[in-house]
DNA sequence: TATAAACCTTACAGTAACTATAATGTCAAG
DNA sequence: CTTGACATTATAGTTACTGTAAGGTTTATA
């Protein structure tokens, strides 16, 4: 049986010529024999299992240079080693593709809501299951900052968050909290902002829980910042009193969404103001 | 407040100014502004929420050059069709992952097999659970031919599974069918080969079902491919008829480990029997 | 035997999202 | 006025290829 060419070989393992000859140039596989006349790669069909193994291998995620180097060294352990580093590789990954894809969720969730919230009436009442945050102390209150130095907290955050190694979902959906004995004082005084964690996961002494319940809630358009925040907070106290409720926690200010695609560099910010009541 | 500098504004976003510039090259985000004389960029802290955004859909896996088009297009609308792409792009890499896990889990075992085995008695009885494979008719017996015409048969078999997409569990370990009758016959008559496929595959006309039961097994290093198979054959049958056990269907020769590491070219196989017996 | 089609060769550019380096210029503090 | 930190541009390197150009070889057909 004669030799094959590398266009033979190629169709015959399904790969391209080309990457039959970068494979060569990389001294991954050579070809069995080379005319010294004309430079021509011959393959022997045989060497099949090699391209095989560098096939399987690659779909196991390891590089082109490990397998090389698995090759050149012929050791079995090694083979094991790095097994072992693919199957930790391989769990990494699914991590991150389940993160992803909460994240990916609650964005869309996220966008439908600023679509959608605008033509809802603006004052409701909602149960919100529990909720994980990370809460930050920027030791100045927001309400009498600007959104240069909201930035600045908020960059302070993301840096705690990503030192901790947090799985925040969805980093732009931040908020801030006005614990409950300065709401009830009408105090408006924050210095604490927060962003939403994934449900699994563990506890430490940033982290809090925001307790399920029903909220009663306003939704509007931030401008200039949270310039006018005072204002639809006014409206949802005025509708709890007006209804005979009872704050039963702290105020949330929550930023649904935040898309600065339209003016490029103010935050674009869609707000839901919550506060727990007492059913 | 003033301007940050490149520097500035990469410490606080947790990238390096490398990077800033290099957005910057491919008009994904441009400095508020440049000094003429210096070309020195400046930035604005409220950039950074466009860098937020930037960071969010490159971690849900869009690239920068379809995140640029999202911030040029400014329409809601391509966001939202962009976030269903993500999905399913998210839901194929889970499926892969899947795959590359078991495939990986399926390769140490083999390896650890093909490390074991050979300490163990040759021949012995095992329960085995159903187990799928994809079977290609190579027209040919393959105990009348040589390495290379059962190389170029492995090549179609390979073409096929391919062809159909099949989620195929390692590629490595393949296999071939002697049909009861013709064992029953002592007739060494195989044009079947097969690759085991992922238990949670889809029937189709090649798909075919090994079904669980206990095989007697005897297990050996190929030499020169195949050349020694029947030598071991004839043990196992001699086995079988000492034990008076009765064969329940048809006889396969499993490759378990092939690993094209210390030789260029001719495959290193390790080799299982197995023939189905009656309890 | 001529010629055309199909195939081979090398060399180089391009991909994505950066990182690293070199050579040089600017800024702020002491 | 110097020093050190920081900025600039330009270029090369990373991975695993793909694509192209310019030219040489093989094979089949007229």
């Amino acid at each position: 049986m004669r030799r094959l060419t590398i266009g033979e070989m190629a169709k015959l393992n399904n790969i391209s010529s080309q990457t039959l000859r970068y494979y060569d140039q990389i001294g991954l596989i050579h070809p069995e024999w080379i005319d010294d006349a004309t430079g021509y790669r011959y393959y022997d069909i045989n060497q099949s299992a090699k391209l095989d193994l560098i096939y399987h291998m690659k779909s196991l995620g390891m590089s082109l240079d490990s397998i090389r180097q698995l090759f050149e060294k012929k050791d079995i352990r090694l083979i094991e080693e790095n097994i072992e580093k693919q199957l930790l590789w391989i769990s990494e990954k699914k991590r991150e593709i389940a993160l992803i894809e909460k994240a990916t969720l609650k964005f869309k969730h996220n966008i439908m809501e600023y679509r959608e919230e605008s033509r809802k009436k603006e004052i409701e009442i909602r149960a919100f299951s529990e909720r994980k945050i990370f809460c930050f102390d920027g030791k100045v209150n927001i309400y009498e900052s600007d959104m240069r130095t909201y930035e600045f907290i908020l960059r302070k955050l993301k840096k705690q968050v990503m030192l901790e190694k947090l799985p925040v979902v969805y980093f732009c959906n931040v908020g801030s909290i006005i614990r409950k004995e300065n709401i009830l004082k009408n105090n408006f005084y924050s210095t604490e902002i927060f962003v939403f964690l994934d449900d699994a996961s563990s506890e430490n002494n940033h982290t809090e829980t925001i307790p399920a319940g029903s909220y009663a809630c306003i939704s509007f358009k931030g401008e200039e910042g949270f310039s006018n925040e005072q204002e639809y907070a006014q409206k949802l106290f005025d509708f709890i009193s007006e209804n005979d409720l009872e704050i039963d926690g702290d105020y949330i200010c929550e930023v649904i969404t935040e898309l600065p695609f339209f003016c490029n560099s103010i935050r674009n910010m869609f707000i839901r103001l919550q506060i727990p009541i007492k059913v």
